[in-house]
This record gives C-alpha cells, structure tokens and sequence, in this order.
DNA sequence: ATACCGATTGGCT
DNA sequence: GCCAATCGGTATC
C-alpha cells in the first residue's frame, strides 16, 4: 500500500480560513479527492482578492465569482479559454475574496477513470496544468461553490482536502511568479505567489503573461 | 445587443 | 517558439 493513500483528515474550515499565500504553500503535497480521483498536489497559486489586479476577484464581485467572496472552504470552479474548468480553493476571511488556484497535480488514485477522462496522453501530463488537472478530475461548471469542509449533512461532498501521510520539507518548496497573470501591474512577477514542489516532475511549464495591447479605438459601426 | 478577452492547451514551424 | 481554437463572462454602447 502506498503511503499517501493512507492519509485521509480532512483539512478543516480553519485551515482555509487563513491567508491565500499561508494556505497555498501548505497545500503542497497534499491529498485532493474528487469523484474516484486522489491528486498529490504539486503546484498551486495564491490570488488576494479585491487587492490583487491578477484575481478574477479585482474588480468586485460578479455572479462567476460569487463563490470567492463567501466564506472559506467552498470551490470556486471558471471556465475558461472555450475549453477549460480550473479549480480554485476559496480561503481567507469571508468577503476578502482569496482563493488558491489548483495548477498540478500527480494522480495517485483513480488512474483508470482519469486515463479514460484525458486520454492516451503521457500520464505525466494527465494533470499537469489547471485546465488538464480540472478535466482530470471531470470538473464542471456545476462544481462551483460547493463546500469541501461540512462533514456530512445535506447534498453529498465529494471532495476532500486531507493532509499528507508525510509532510513535503520546507526546503522542497519552490516560489516564483505567477503563471500566465498579464495586464497592467497585474503580471506575474508582481507577487511570487505561485508555490510548487521543487523537482518535482507534476509541475506545469512556467509561462509568462502576456503584455495586454490596447487597441487605438473602437470599430463602433 | 455587441465587442473584447482570458489564472490554457495542443498542434505545428 | 509561435499561434489558433473556442465560448462564457464582463464591460460597454
């Protein structure tokens, strides 16, 4: 039997209820549940909310983020590029909007469904990448805020956060600027709040934002 | 009503 | 390394 799939407390309410940057470097290793699937996570970024021009959550509140601005511990799944769900982990004080982008991951359950899901692609890219990793886990739309914390009452909660069996070291953890974050003051580089597993071969390419253009003026016909 | 664009990915040069 | 695909969310007219 593999040790990480021994591990099974679910992280509390309090847990996410701290800080994005607190929560994201503290969610490495950890052992994310989704519907048959286990991830190890690899690679997560932190967003601040109303404070940070890279979050969904920047420009206030809007029936896509309605989830971030509630309380910790509930998902907060976009969709995005035409194709892609990404899954994020609501954390912080309610109304401060933080969450954590889950990025990457290594599946250590469920390969058979996620090999079904994501196709005869290398199984080191079967969730490698917040758009692989939400296909992987058959992430929807319908996935939003919905709370991974309550125990057990109401509809069933099938995903659970749990603590590694073994804690990752503190030396393996690796920072560095957010993938993919462009605009004005709002790129990447602005806040090194992306935490991975240094080595580790389940963490995503580094890709910088790319720099927004304006355009002259409006076509207005 | 409409235009712009993205917390990406996969394919091709 | 470069770029098109693809469509819901959001801002704007």
């Amino acid at each position: 039997m593999s040790p990480v799939s021994t591990a099974t407390s679910r992280l509390p309410r309090d847990f996410f209820a701290r800080s994005s940057v607190d929560v994201a470097r503290d969610l490495l290793g950890c052992l994310l549940s989704f519907g048959g699937v286990t991830l190890r996570l690899t690679e997560v970024e932190a967003y601040a909310g109303q404070v940070d021009p890279g979050s969904h959550a920047f420009r206030g509140e809007t029936p896509r983020t309605r989830p971030m601005f509630g309380p910790a511990g509930f998902t907060y799944v976009y969709f995005t590029y035409g194709n892609h769900w990404c899954l994020n982990l609501v954390a912080g004080q309610e109304g401060t909007a933080e969450a954590v982008l889950v990025r990457a991951g290594e599946v250590v359950e469920g390969h058979e469904l996620v090999r079904a899901r994501r196709g005869n692609v290398a199984e080191r890219d079967w969730a490698r990448g917040p758009g692989r990793l939400g296909q992987a886990l058959g992430m929807g739309g319908e996935h939003t805020g919905r709370d991974f914390c309550r125990p057990v009452l109401g509809e069933p909660i099938d995903l659970v956060v749990a603590e590694p069996a073994r804690p990752v070291p503190a030396g393996a953890v690796a920072t560095g600027p957010r993938v993919g974050v462009s605009g004005p003051g709002g790129d990447g580089t602005a806040y090194p709040w992306r935490f991975f597993l240094e080595g580790d071969r389940f963490v995503s390419a580094y890709r910088p934002g790319t720099v927004k253009r304006r355009r002259a003026t409006a076509p207005r016909l």
